[in-house]
DNA sequence: GTTAGCACTCATCAATTGAGAGTGCTAATT
DNA sequence: AATTAGCACTCTCAATTGATGAGTGCTAAC
């Protein structure tokens, strides 16, 4: 178990740390507000944490440097909550200030200023548009041999795709099928459509139309096309400001996999609530030096979406928790008061 | 005027340094192949060259380095087109290898693999939607106050808005100004449709709705947000790479450049055929160590989009010049099949 | 238990050096 | 008159050195 001394002295490293990058050595750590003892004090108590794991040193000689293991214990333990400026209030708020409510402008904003306030890298994701319900299919045909395909959902996404017409298949069969796929298929849920097409649709299909194979498998094909979830960055440059990604090749690597998809769609499994993931816990080379700090969005009790910054492993988690606690509520609480009126 | 010994010194010149980044020395380019002639006769030349304004020095005793001028020449006059090799030709046909003919993959997929080919930056440019003609207007309420407005253009661009409606709009409204709409702006370009609003709709929408002004206003509202413009973009990170680049703040500035959309939306504006725009004709102080080279495609005689490469001035001119045209030209070939079916 | 003191380590910076690549100029060669 | 060999000179780059300073660990004194 720590002392509180050795608390204390865990926690002032680990804020100079964050404000300047620069390892923090003994005499100048004696010399802070609040510290009562000797530089030789601190070097003992310094080892002792060494040994424990909570710091590192980056050279024999030089001042120590918070491990993983530090930064953990700092969030899970030591971490004062941040007041937020009326400045950074203000700014939260003029998100939301706009009159026409359009929700993707909404988060893509929300990611512009998060990333501004922070300094960090913002990532918003919209909600998981497998999960909508579907509202209306339209089929709106562009020429003889090609059309348009729209799907909208409940919470107002619009998906589209292009498909082929066989060429026997004519406007009203047109107009029969959309007829048959809102009838059965209206709030399922997207992730189910394909199963339900093949199940409910098919028969009728059968019954009512020509090509009903064709069009069948035409309409397949269409949903096999994963949905575009809606995703937004914000200062995503701001990583390259950092004195640890100095190094071109870590921030290539870095910026590389910030725009692969992949990891970020996992985000969506997350609980409700704040995370905080710090270094190798991303399970991530590239972002070992790095840290993630992820909070939900809701509409009422629903789970909409997920709101992330990431950082350097030195990051002012402090604020940048504060900065999305009070986001995440007020976005819930506009997004509730919007879905309630259904 | 350049006598055809300068003119070959020039060539090997910029040659050498695009593909090595070096400046080049006299000596070192005396044992070239094709140089009959000594080091010190090719020093005097390059120093007339130097006066005339092809080549420039790092510093007093480096070797040269093409300057703007002595680019712009080589591409004028020097280049030699490159053969594609058969895994190029093959790798470029891949992107139309496949059956469901969705024109926004293939755009996407064509900036991963001109990037790839060529390791710069790749950015093509879709169709102007605002030069398309409306097809069809959708109204989908989602709630009592909230619905999605649908616009489809005839080469299959979906356009979509949230609006808010105003309490006394019931079904029946929707309906018949969903009529109106489509009567009325069927086959009108997207940037003509706010004029035509107001000159012809809102007449009838007077005649028919009772809250016809409310009405107006959001509608017209919802076309003053610009269309979303296609743009895809494959390789931002091999800029990375470039020696010229390993500095971090000019890649900062360049990356922030590349995001900013302003600047990418005048490449429409380009002719028919392949331009090349070398450092500062750019007119974008980040991009001054950068060059351009756009080429346009078709449908029939309608040019439709642009396909850009953005490199360091150094760049394989001949090689990406060469995969461009035949890229446009593949793709170009495409389009007009698929669209002279209307 | 705390701290002063000291020997020691290591990074950083500036100055120095030598090698190498390059130039410009001049004088000799063709 | 054009070309080239030769040479002095310039500049970069990498390696070396030494001084400085921030830091540590340990020991002995408080």
């Amino acid at each position: 178990m720590l002392t509180d001394r050795q608390l204390l002295i865990l926690q002032v490293i680990v804020d100079d740390f964050i404000r300047s990058a620069q390892p923090v050595g003994s005499r100048s750590l004696s010399k802070k507000e609040g510290i009562t003892f000797s530089s030789a004090t601190i070097r003992n108590e310094m080892a002792d944490l060494e040994e424990m794991g909570y710091l590192e040193k980056t050279h024999t000689s030089s001042g120590r440097v918070p491990s993983e293991k530090g930064y953990r214990y700092y969030v899970d333990h030591l971490l004062s909550p941040q007041v937020l400026t009326k400045h950074d209030i203000s700014v939260i708020k003029s998100i939301f200030a706009e009159k026409i409510f359009e929700f993707e402008k909404i988060i893509q904003k929300s990611a512009k200023i998060l990333s501004d306030l922070t300094n960090y890298t913002s990532i918003v994701l919209g909600p998981a548009v497998s999960e909508n319900k579907l509202k209306k299919i339209q089929i709106i045909p562009l020429n003889k041999d090609t059309a348009v395909a729209i799907f909208v959902t409940d919470t107002g996404h619009v998906e589209n795709r292009t498909l082929s017409l066989p060429a026997s298949v004519d406007a009203s069969d047109i107009e029969k099928i959309v007829n048959i796929l809102n009838e059965r298929l209206t709030g399922v849920p997207v992730e189910d459509l394909n199963d339900k097409i093949y199940k409910e649709v098919a028969v009728l299909l059968k019954q009512h139309i020509h090509e009903h194979d064709v069009m069948l498998h035409t309409l397949a094909q269409l949903l096999k096309v994963p949905v575009t979830e809606k995703l937004f960055f914000g200062g995503k440059m701001n990583m390259l400001s950092m004195p640890e990604f100095h190094d071109i090749t870590k921030i290539r690597n870095l910026l590389t996999i910030i725009d692969q998809e992949e990891w970020i769609s996992n985000l969506r499994n997350n609980a409700k609530g704040i995370h905080v993931k710090i270094g190798s816990e991303n399970n991530i080379s590239a972002m070992e030096e790095c840290s993630l700090i992820t909070a939900t969005y809701s509409a009422g009790d629903e789970k909409l979406g997920t709101i992330a910054i990431l950082g350097p492993t030195r990051m002012e988690y402090s604020r940048v928790i504060s900065l999305l606690q009070f986001f995440s509520r007020d976005l819930t609480a506009v997004l509730t008061k919007l879905y309630q009126s259904e």
